[in-house]
RNA sequence: GCCGAUGUAGCUCAACGGUAGAGCAGCGGAUUUGUAAUCCGUUGGUUGGAGGUUCAAGUCCUCUCAUCGGCUCCA
């Protein structure tokens, strides 16, 4: 008589199989369908291939692609399809890695001639041809020395390497299909005919590092992605068309807000008149809520001589991010990367006391930094930009209670421009660090605190703090559902002992301070770019550069029009008037196309009741208003930060 | 910085190695108009820059600048 094992599932249940089932056979004693929905088994929380035998007794799942740990099996499954594909049309290449990835997955190769659009055409009827070989796909397990051997045999250096760096702990395991082989930890699908035509797509061609080394050899990568269903595939192909859509690259040139000029220089934003006034409403509601909230403004300079910034171990840690140096008069100058050294210079300035703390300091510093040239990227990546910056100046005992107030005004600013969805990260002690460990502790539990005190998910970044002290970062969703990151939270043990910052307590010794830096918005150029692809350039009423636009159906409305104007501008609201002798469906669509959330049509009829005709740009006609009622809903719109127009 | 792609009028894009074009914008004129483009006319270019090959270069070659997609989310 056979052997049995007992088989635990995730209902509790608990079923007796021959020792030595596999996967496959247990999912096809519940259901055809199940067998067939099947990629892969978990057993005791591991992911295994499906034929594996089953020798124990356990606790299984059959995973199918409900469980979103199975979308990168096939991927992953996809990926060998791939580097398949493209050992069999070039086999000169040789394949290095190719995981999965958030979106999808690549495979980086090494080939002399790079691989062009056309390539990837190529490559995928390839892959779909494989696909149609139902080739079985099937793992090995064998000593590294084995696998190296195999690779090195095989000509595939990298997987040789692979073999070898990460076999150092045990067995190693190949996939084979076919006559294609891969270093792989697995688990796949069973079978190349599970990856159906339809359901992937190759995306870009890119050079790659290997192991993302600049002094490694630059390999050929191709970007992929796929999916169960070929709708999935097209839901997320249309997700990338949407984000084109939204590009504010694109939408800043269209709306005219801002420009990069070749003759400036890559990475130095020209804010043009209308990105500007949206900076201006960005900056007065920002200055308001920081007089709020108990701070205070100062401004300090863009240059600083070299001792300052020897000082400060920016010379020592950040040089190659700065710009180079000036000399005048026998010194040397630097272009100031952060504010923080001028705000702890206005610190120092005299003796401080303890009735005074906590200092909060703010200031729109702008700060330039040298960023290679390949990484330019519109306002997202500058080299010239305006942090929301501040400084904080606390005493131990208010440390814990200053950083809950931070948070909390962190997350009641972002909510203001609309952001809904926030996620922090705390990072806690690298290995290298300065600071007793005793404060370290202290910070990084204020910060959890904080975290928990505002109620938003966050997790921890063992190890990712930065040198001088531990931080919280804020990310948002936008309306794609992509993050960002924006606020970060850093305390900073680094310069109070630098600069030797004190205050006098009561007890009339000198004691050091927290330092904690802050950013909410990150930087305003980033920022900007954000709201942009956040809002696809309908700015929220009380963030739009033009709010009202009216528009007279002939010249004889016009003076109407006018005087509608000046009544609105002397309430504060920004507003123009489309006098030129055009057809009204020609100034609609114009105002449209510039997405001004008002358009105001006046007429005859609107003369005569004392009226306007509104449009909106997301509603379109919203007939007849009387003047006064119309003002009165636009006010309160602007005054409650209102997202919606009607 | 590195790999690849791209660079033509203000914008979006054409042009087998053989005279650089279109639409929109701009400008001039006509039209006085009711909820997403009125009509006619017209200006506009050292084809990113510098060299080279050729009888002839936007097109081919070299260099250079800029922009775009990327450059370990662990086989």
């Amino acid at each position: 008589m056979a052997e049995e094992i007992k088989i635990t599932f995730p209902d509790g249940s608990t079923k007796a199989f021959p020792k030595g089932i596999s996967g496959e056979e247990v999912a096809k004693s519940i259901s055809e369908r199940l067998l067939n929905d099947a990629v892969a088994v978990k057993i005791d929380g591991e992911p295994k291939d499906l034929y594996i035998p089953i020798d124990k007794d356990c606790e299984l799942k059959i995973m199918t692609s409900r469980e979103d740990e199975s979308i990168d099996i096939y991927r992953h499954t996809t990926a060998h399809l791939l580097a398949n594909a493209v050992k069999e049309l070039f086999p000169e290449s040789k394949i290095a890695i190719g995981p999965t990835i958030e979106d999808g997955f690549y495979y980086d190769f090494d080939r002399e001639t790079p691989f062009t659009p056309s390539d990837l055409e190529k490559i995928e009827e390839k892959m779909v041809e494989i696909s149609k070989r139902a080739l079985p796909i099937r793992r090995e397990e064998m000593t590294w020395q084995e696998a190296k051997e195999l690779f090195e045999k095989e000509n595939e250096p990298y997987k040789a390497e692979l073999a070898y760096e990460k076999g150092q702990n045990g067995k190693v395991s190949i996939y084979r299909q076919g006559e294609f082989t891969d270093f792989c930890r697995g688990p796949h699908l069973t079978n190349t005919s599970k990856i159906k035509e339809g359901t992937f797509k190759l995306l870009s061609i890119a050079g790659a590092y290997w192991k993302g080394d600049e002094k490694n050899k630059m390999l050929q990568r191709i970007y992929g992605t796929s999916f169960f269903s070929k709708k999935e595939l097209q839901e997320y192909l249309k997700k990338i068309e949407e984000a084109k859509e939204r590009d504010h690259r694109k939408l800043g040139k269209e709306l005219d807000l801002f420009s990069v000029s070749e003759e400036v220089g890559g990475g130095l934003i020209l804010w043009h008149p209308k990105g500007a006034m949206v900076r201006k409403l960005i900056e007065d509601f920002w200055r308001d809520e920081h007089l709020k909230s108990g701070y205070e403004f100062v401004y300090t300079p863009h240059v600083g001589k070299s001792a300052l910034w020897e000082t400060s171990g920016h010379l020592d840690f950040y040089k190659e991010n700065m710009y180079p140096s000036m000399e005048m008069e026998h010194q040397t100058f630097y272009t100031k990367p952060m504010n923080c050294p001028f705000h702890v210079m206005i610190y120092k300035s005299r003796h401080r006391s303890y009735r005074e703390l906590p200092l909060r300091w703010a200031e729109l510093g702008t700060v330039y930094r040298y960023e290679k040239s390949g990484v330019l990227h519109g306002l997202m990546r500058v080299r010239g930009f305006t942090q929301d910056d501040a400084h904080l100046f606390v005493p131990p005992d208010k440390m814990e209670e200053e950083v809950i107030g931070v948070i909390n005004f962190t997350l009641k600013m972002l909510k203001a421009f609309g952001f809904e969805e926030f996620t922090a990260y705390i990072a806690t002690k690298p290995e290298k660090a300065v600071g007793e460990t005793q404060r370290w502790e202290d910070a990084t539990k204020a910060l959890q605190r904080a975290a928990q005190n505002a109620r938003i998910s966050y997790e921890f970044d063992e190890g990712g703090g930065a040198f001088y002290g531990p931080k919280i970062d804020i990310k948002i969703k936008d309306a794609l559902r992509r993050d960002w990151q924006l606020s970060t939270v850093q305390f900073d043990f680094n310069l109070p002992e630098k600069f030797q910052l004190e205050f006098i307590a009561s007890d009339n010794r000198p004691h050091r301070p927290y330092m904690i830096h802050r950013a909410l918005l990150g930087s305003l150029e980033r920022f900007f770019g954000i709201l942009i692809e956040n809002f696809k350039g309908a700015f929220p009423l009380w963030l739009s550069p033009e709010q009202i636009r009216i528009m007279p159906i002939a010249d004889r409305h016009v003076s109407y029009a006018e005087k509608l104007s000046t009544q609105f501008k002397s309430r504060n609201l920004r507003v123009s008037v489309d006098s030129r002798t055009e057809k009204i469906n020609l100034k609609i669509r114009e105002a449209q196309l510039e997405k001004i959330p008002y358009m105001l049509i006046v007429g005859d009829k609107e003369i005569e009741s004392e009226t306007v005709s509104v449009r909106t740009r997301s509603g379109g006609d919203r007939g007849g208003k009387k003047i006064s009622e119309f003002l009165e809903d636009v006010e309160r719109r602007i005054h409650e930060k209102d997202l919606n127009l009607e």
